[in-house]
DNA sequence: CATGAATGAGATTTCATTCAT
DNA sequence: AATGAATGAAATCTCATTCAT
């Protein structure tokens, strides 16, 4: 969780405060613009404050970028395992995880794509540091379809692929907000992507087991989000 | 295929020479070090000719780049047709084509990351003719989908979610190849991708249809790839 | 003693207490790594005080050099004299007086040095007040052998040369410190250069009675040190 | 002579005339206001050219006080054994070459005391290029010093103080030229000082040699600028 | 008195673009 | 058509100095 960025400033209340600040802004105009078209000042004036201060709590420019990266790789980090952790049937988690990576993935589209764009602007080590926590993220993806497929919920397959297959979803929902968004909500994205990628995935068992979690879930008025295994 | 890029330069075959010199060197370091740190000078240079050079064939940086994706987006545009055309079997069509996608994306691995990366470092018109071409490869995609869904081998779901879903296939052997690269071939990268996808949206019908293009195809020691429907 | 630089503390003991905090983490930064690259900080930190507290005692930066360079040129004027006081023979006094200026040279290598390099660093009048002060210990030089010279133990000569001649025996020895450490002692270096300039500027009766004089040094057990005249 | 400063632009002879622009413009400036206080730009400007240009011949502002820094040691290095080359009086030699070295030094009163201020400021691996140079001077000197000697000319003594001694002779006419330039000429200055230390080292022998050398000065009209000896 | 966060001016350096040759 | 030297705008980063606490 403790990044590498060193601050000036030692009151580390104040190091997070400011560097919320900066981040928030920066975010933006690294998605609107691009790392390399965004300066400091731009940066300082958005987050209303002057442009030398930055470099209080920052070393260099690529420390900005590399804090709004960390931001979203940690969002993931954090808001998938919270999504699963009241659940134990390893279906049900699987599909929560998913359902969890595309809402944070909402949540933080921009920044979403502007790790795909701007992961290479970084050095290499700072590069490295936000692929491994990537490789975090897809390992609890990864986990979670063994899971299934120990219980014979999910039929034998390569599971780097589907495990892909399934952070592509999430991540394409950021990557092609442009195309999706006047066709789709974020609901029916993940149903209908869900729906397309389960089906080939599940054993005769599993679909059986599905259709149970769902009818359990009509019943119900709290709804999925409340449903305990 | 007809660009914007005006050239100041009168002799079109001098013009095309030229351009690809320019593309070739252009890729290849936008790839390796991003847009941004890629000075004319070092195009220049690795393309063997004069920083004054470039400026006789293009208007501005920006111009080499809109070169370099418009390279990568032809070729979709070229190749998926053509690797489509000698058939006629709905499904096989399909399957030709996410095939024929994910060749051209390992063949252009890098100028296809770099879309990812840089399409946004483009003004705005530019960011739309890229855009644009994009749109009509998926469209290609798209419509061999619905081709199924009439023949009856896929049932009634979300095209575009479908669509992107192959799209997001093809594009993410050249986004996650660092990942992918250790573990599996390309070969196997496709078969693993489709078999998950389609076992998700074929009918009984269309799963009958693909056993049978398989036996036909472990028949013929042509294999698959001279087949006809 | 006194300097222009004004304190806004008015306590002087505290003034001169800090003052000296501060020179003394100064003159170690300036001489390593001169002025301009020295920030307040550096000093501020090496001082163990904060950079705030250092503007309490100093207008400007360029008065935290005046101090550390007031420091070395009043350490010549204290010290030289003192050497003299108790000798009266007139060639023994210019003898002490070189001796003493290569001693405190040699107590403040570091600082000479920097005299050298900084004092242009310094706005006009800060500079001037460091040239008028070293002056005034080149007087007392001067006027030794002046004194010499009226005694009929050194013979006419032009007595501004043969001062910055001895002055530069003194500096030489901080300024090419890096050339002289590996072969010389500073006594030796002093008693050689002596020889060389005594040589060439005492009359015959000068000879005669630099002769008596170092028989009796050498009569004596205490040494050169404490004689007497 | 080579320097590593490197160039981006290839025509030699350009770059020399470019070169010695930014030279002297330098020269001036950084002995006007120091090397900190100068900036790129004020050099630009007093040269004649834009300030991106110096980057075209330069690699860092560093650069630019090498190149300033050797100018003033191969100076040196070039005119002081051209002072001596039609000499083998062992005596006239040494003499010739101290002249030389003053000659040579208020040619670049600037840049020599530059060198004292300044040299520090450069790069350690600079800054040793630079004092080699010196160091290959100042051997000229020592040598000539051991060839007195050997000839029975000059008493033993310690070549290095004695050479250190008359190096200082030269430097000082630059760096205390506030306090000279008021009273005494340049060839007042050589003649003094010489007169002093000479007479400080030569031996019965060399004091009968230089008259003879002076009387035959005396004897042409050439004067001492073309004598052989 | 002391602190140290904040400011903002200013310096170096890079590079897209132009243009004389 | 081609070259490559020259320009000058712009961006990063540093740091002396101030000031609220």
């Amino acid at each position: 969780m403790k990044t590498d960025v060193t601050s000036i400033v030692e009151d580390p209340d104040l190091v997070e405060k400011r560097r919320h600040q900066i981040v928030v802004a920066a975010t933006q105009l690294f998605s609107e613009q691009g790392f390399y078209k965004t300066t400091i000042k731009d940066i300082a004036k958005k987050a209303g404050v002057s442009a030398g201060l930055v470099y209080l709590y920052v070393r260099e420019k690529e420390d900005v970028l590399l804090l709004v990266l960390l931001q979203v790789v940690e969002a993931y980090a954090r808001e998938i395992p919270k999504a699963m952790e009241n659940f134990t049937d390893p279906l049900e988690r699987l599909m929560r995880a998913v359902e969890a990576y595309c809402r944070v993935v909402d949540g933080h589209r921009a920044a979403t794509v502007l790790a795909y764009r701007s992961t290479k602007s970084l050095s290499p080590d700072r590069r490295e540091l936000i692929q491994q926590r990537e490789t975090e993220t897809n390992d609890i993806i990864a986990n979670a379809i063994v899971a299934c497929m120990k219980a014979g919920l999910i039929r034998k397959l390569n599971v780097d692929v589907l495990t892909y297959q399934l952070v592509l979803v999430a991540h394409g929902w950021a990557l092609k907000s442009w195309y999706f968004k006047s066709r789709l909500t974020l609901e029916e994205y993940i149903v209908d992507s869900l729906d397309i990628l389960l089906a080939g995935v599940l054993t005769p068992v599993g679909q059986l087991h599905r259709a149970e979690l769902r009818d359990r879930d009509a019943r119900n008025d709290l709804g999925p989000r409340n449903s305990r295994a």
